[in-house]
DNA sequence: AACTTATCCCCCATTTTAGGGGAGATCTAG
DNA sequence: CTAGATCTCCCCTAAAATGGGGGATAAGTT
C-alpha cells in the first residue's frame, strides 16, 4: 500500500521542564495526524537540528535557560519561514504575549490548558487559525481599542491619529479638508491637554493613553 | 424564595434578517443564563431603546439599513461603555474586522457558526474572553507580524520604527546609542531603499508593505 | 574583490514645527 | 441666556528638524 494521502504534521517541542514535555509529547502521541520528531529543553539545541527536523509545528515555552522563547521563535521563522509557532507560557502579561506574536507565534495557550485544548489548538493552527486562551484572545481585541476617557476631543484625536502616521500639518490639513493654520491650533490645543510641547512627547503620552 | 443570586444577563439583538435573528432568539432562549430583552432590525430604534433595554450584551449585524453596525457598536459603546458587543458577519475582510473591534466589539463570528457556537461565544464573552471564528482570529493575529521579506537590514527597520513613532533623529540617536548622523545615513539609506523622499511617505510604505 | 552593513563627519538649504497673538461660528450645558 | 467647548481661520516669528550632497572607516559576507 502506497501512503501519500495526508502525510504527517511534524511537531518540535521546546520546553526546559521535562515533566511538562512528556506530557505534551504524550498528548500528541494520541493523536494519528500528529508526529512529535523531537523534543528540547532549550532553543539552541532545537535551533542546530532545524533542518533535519524540519517541523511544520513548533510548540514552544517562553521562561528557558539559554536563550529566551521569543528569540528563538524569531530564529525560528527567519531559518523556515512556514513553520507554525504555538507559545504555551504561564505568562499572561501583554508585553511577553505581543512580544511573541510580533516574533510570529500564530497561537498563545497558558500553561493551564488541558490535553483536549492543546489537541484542538494544534487542529486550529494546522486549517490556518490562531488558537488563544481566552485571557489572552481579550488582551489581543483590548489592543484595538481606544481609551474611553479621552481629554481630546474628536477632532484633536483625529489631528493626533494623523500625526501618529508621520503626515506633516500640510497633508494633515489636505486629508481633513481644513487649512494648516486650523491643523496648528488643533494641536497647540493636544498639547496643552496632553501637557506637553512637541510632537515625540504627545505620541508617547497618546501611547501610553491609549488615545489613538 | 428571595431572587438576588446570578441575575440574568440581558441580551439585546440587532440584525435585518429576520429568519436570522429569530433563530438567534430561539437558540439564546434555551440557555438558562441569558435573556433576549430586545431585538431589532436596525441599530436606529435599538439605540433609542438602550436605557430602558440595559443589555449587557449586543449581538450585532454589520450590513444593515439605516445605519451600519460600525457606527451602531460606537454609539452603543459611548452611551453604555460596559456593554459588551459581539459581532455577526459575513464579512471576514480585514478593514471590516479592525473596524469593529476598534469602534468596540470584543468579539466577532462569522455568520457560519452553530448554535453550540454561538453560546460558547456568550459563555467567553461574559467571562472577559473574546471570542472570534479561527479566521478572524488569524487575521488579527497575523496583523501584529511584519512581512518577511523587506529590503531594510535590521537596524534600518528599527530605525524606521521609532521614527513611525514619532521621534526625531535626535532621539532615536539617543535610543539606539549612536550619533544622529549615523541616524541621518539610516534614514537616507531607507529612503534610497523604499523610493521615497520623505518622512510620511516612508511611513506609508512602511504600512502599506508592513515593515513595521 | 565586491557588497552590505553600521558607524561617523562635514556643509547647506529648505521644510516643519512651536509659540504668541487674535477672532468668528456653532453647539452644549448650566 | 451665558459660559464653555469646539472647529475653523489668520498674522508674525524663531527655533528645530529634515533632506540632500559629499565623503570615510571597519566588520562581515558572499
Amino acid at each position: 500500500m502506497i501512503q501519500t494521502y495526508k502525510p504527517l504534521t511534524r511537531v518540535v517541542l521546546i520546553e526546559d521542564n521535562n515533566d511538562v514535555r512528556e506530557g505534551f509529547k504524550e498528548i500528541i502521541g494520541t493523536h494519528a495526524e500528529y508526529v512529535v520528531v523531537n523534543d528540547y529543553p532549550s532553543c539552541v539545541p532545537a535551533l542546530k537540528k532545524l533542518s533535519s527536523d524540519k517541523p511544520d509545528l513548533v510548540i514552544i515555552d517562553l521562561e528557558m535557560p539559554e536563550m529566551h522563547g521569543i528569540e528563538g521563535i524569531k530564529r525560528i521563522k527567519k531559518a523556515r519561514p512556514k513553520t507554525v509557532i504555538l507559545v504555551v507560557s504561564v505568562h499572561e502579561d501583554s508585553k511577553m504575549v505581543f512580544d511573541a506574536l510580533v516574533a510570529g507565534a500564530m497561537g498563545y495557550l497558558t500553561k493551564d490548558t488541558d490535553p483536549e485544548g492543546l489537541l484542538k489548538a494544534l487542529d486550529e493552527l494546522m486549517k490556518g487559525g490562531a488558537p488563544m486562551s481566552s485571557k489572552i484572545a481579550s488582551l489581543v481585541v483590548k489592543s484595538f481599542q481606544r481609551s474611553q476617557d479621552t481629554p481630546l476631543s474628536e477632532r484633536e484625536t483625529e489631528v493626533l491619529a494623523l500625526l501618529s502616521k508621520g503626515k506633516t500639518y500640510h497633508s494633515i490639513a489636505d486629508d481633513l479638508f481644513i487649512s494648516m493654520e486650523t491643523v496648528k491650533t488643533h494641536i497647540r490645543n493636544i498639547y496643552q491637554k496632553l501637557h506637553v510641547n512637541n510632537k515625540t512627547d504627545a505620541l508617547i503620552v497618546a501611547e501610553k493613553d491609549n488615545l489613538i
